[in-house]
DNA sequence: CAATTACCACCTAGGTGCTAACTT
DNA sequence: AAGTTAGCACCTAGGTGGTAATTG
């Protein structure tokens, strides 16, 4: 094995005609391109030789390779307007749905599409109630918000934001007996609100809608004093992750420490099966377990030893 | 000890009154602010309750922490137009050094000035004879070229950017009985060009002073066709790093693949201490001594049990 | 023979849930 | 009793030079 270093490397076996995907960078750790859209129209195209794309393949799918997925029993995309979604704010109107050749300048912002990835594993979450860690020092979320998008602008510059809001104004408690979460009182006062910015923000809509727009790096915090531009969250809330759409010219007032403006040049969506309760330690086991089981930076606690340990002793 | 985890939380020891140099991120991984300067004048200083700044430290000085530093025998940086710079190319003039109030459109280019960081540690690997490795997967440099900029107009915006160019155009080879570099014979044919667009580009004079500009993850390849966008140069060649100042009514050339355009809103820094010959693996036992002291990656190879073996024995 | 490469052990840096201690 | 926190072992991810094998 240890193909670790190899699949670093510039000629390895996954490099099919030096592929401008691997250079750009779908979504990787690769930032060469970041300065691409942000006022200039450069492209890294000329450093392919044979200028062949493979946008086919998502380097790092949910962050989750894990062999037993059951990806297989549906789609694991979702696309915002044939199902699942809604919009929330009052910036997003599907109802206009007709594509009415009546471009509104400077550019349209109804044909746009947000497709959540991943959404199988959502969606496992979801059933048994997602919950969501959050810490003083600021805690990832996992699953990532991670989105297509379709139907921008190609020539625009955007922002992709992200910001997550109340569901309700209740606040919960675990009862672990019935394994169900209940109301356990109205919600705390309100926390500074918090936007999260995608970092390659400001970019064409032609750079976003190639690549799958991850939120991975943002952090949750319950540290409402905090200073590292994590979103503040109040524990034992339950929560809705929102991803907004930002024409460059509509960002006047686009802050991380305010609310995401409302109005033509935005567009916000959202996906109800990321719908998530905030914690400080796991309250459901099942939880515990689908998170230890598909997160893989928590792979030091899945007891391959007794889940396999049957399927080994078969082998032998 | 294991303090590791406590100085990334927000509330650690080390913050003074929230400072906003922690959350800016002088130099570390934080990319909050990278959106701020690109095209929106944003400020993530709302995010710091007391609005304090304290700007005075540098988290993390030259990569290099090590404690028998003698760094203390000189200034540690070097203010380019003082002593050891020039400016290759034909963009730079320093001979109009005075500052004639006759301000050139759109901001004059004059009285940049760009200041080489560890200067003292780059100083002591150009006394043995600075080499890099450089592989096929690329490799980064230690040093890593750390600048600090000043004199740009703060609200003009600007590319920071890196190419490395050849200082002469012979080949050379290392002659272990004489420790000595000698020539080989002329040059290698030329290698395609390659600049190192600083990820946080396009952000103003402002930001990009505030800040310690660092190119640590450039990396050095030596496979021609490299599709990372690395920076492609020939094993045993000696070579001279640059760091250019664009302006961003001026970037209408830039590209990672193209020489850098040259003219009034381009401006060329080089220090001829940070001079180096590229290698695939190291000559002189020197250099590779002094990389594994100061280079905390190769911590593991510091025989710290030859070394302090005997001064533990005095302990005992 | 000199130069390059692949692989390795050993680091840094930081993301996991667990656990015990702490807080309210 | 319920909720939160700090420190921990165990991971991922990736940057070091050493070493032996390979290349030219």
């Amino acid at each position: 094995m240890s193909e670790r270093r190899r699949s670093a490397v510039a000629l390895s076996s996954r490099a099919h005609a030096f592929s401008v995907e691997a250079l750009i960078g779908t979504n990787k750790k690769r930032k060469l391109r970041d300065w691409e859209d942000k006022g200039l129209d450069l492209s890294m195209e000329s450093l392919s030789p044979s200028g062949q794309l493979g946008e086919d393949e998502d380097p790092t799918p949910c962050l989750d390779l894990h062999p037993d997925s059951e990806q297989s029993t549906g789609s694991d995309t979702e696309v915002l307007a044939e199902r699942t979604s809604c919009s929330f704010g009052s910036h997003s109107d599907l109802t206009s749905g007709g594509s009415g050749p009546q471009p509104p300048p400077p550019s349209s912002m109804e044909e746009i599409q947000v497709e959540l990835q991943c959404a199988d594993l959502w969606k496992r979450f979801h059933d048994i109630g997602t919950e969501m860690i959050i810490t003083k020092a600021g805690r990832r979320m996992f699953p990532a918000m991670r989105v297509k998008i379709t139907g921008l602008d190609p020539h625009q510059q955007y922002y992709i934001a992200m910001d997550i809001v109340p569901v309700d104004n209740k606040r919960y408690r675990y009862v672990y007996h019935s394994s169900k979460w209940m109301v356990a009182g109205n919600a705390d006062s309100p926390v500074p609100p918090r936007v999260y910015i995608h970092p390659d923000s400001l970019a064409s809509g032609d750079t976003w809608m190639r690549q799958v727009v991850s939120f991975d790096k943002l952090k949750l915090t319950n540290n409402e004093l905090d200073d590292q531009g994590h979103i503040i969250l109040h524990s034992m809330h339950k929560y809705q992750p929102r991803v907004h759409v930002i024409r460059k010219d509509f960002s006047s007032d686009l802050s991380p420490t305010k609310p995401v403006p409302a109005g033509d040049g935005v567009k916000t969506f959202s996906f109800p099966e990321t719908v998530f309760t905030t914690v400080t330690a796991y309250q459901n086991q099942q939880i515990t377990r689908l998170k230890i089981d598909r997160n893989p930076f928590a792979k030091g606690f899945r007891d391959s030893g007794r889940n396999s340990s049957w399927l080994d002793s078969c082998l032998h």
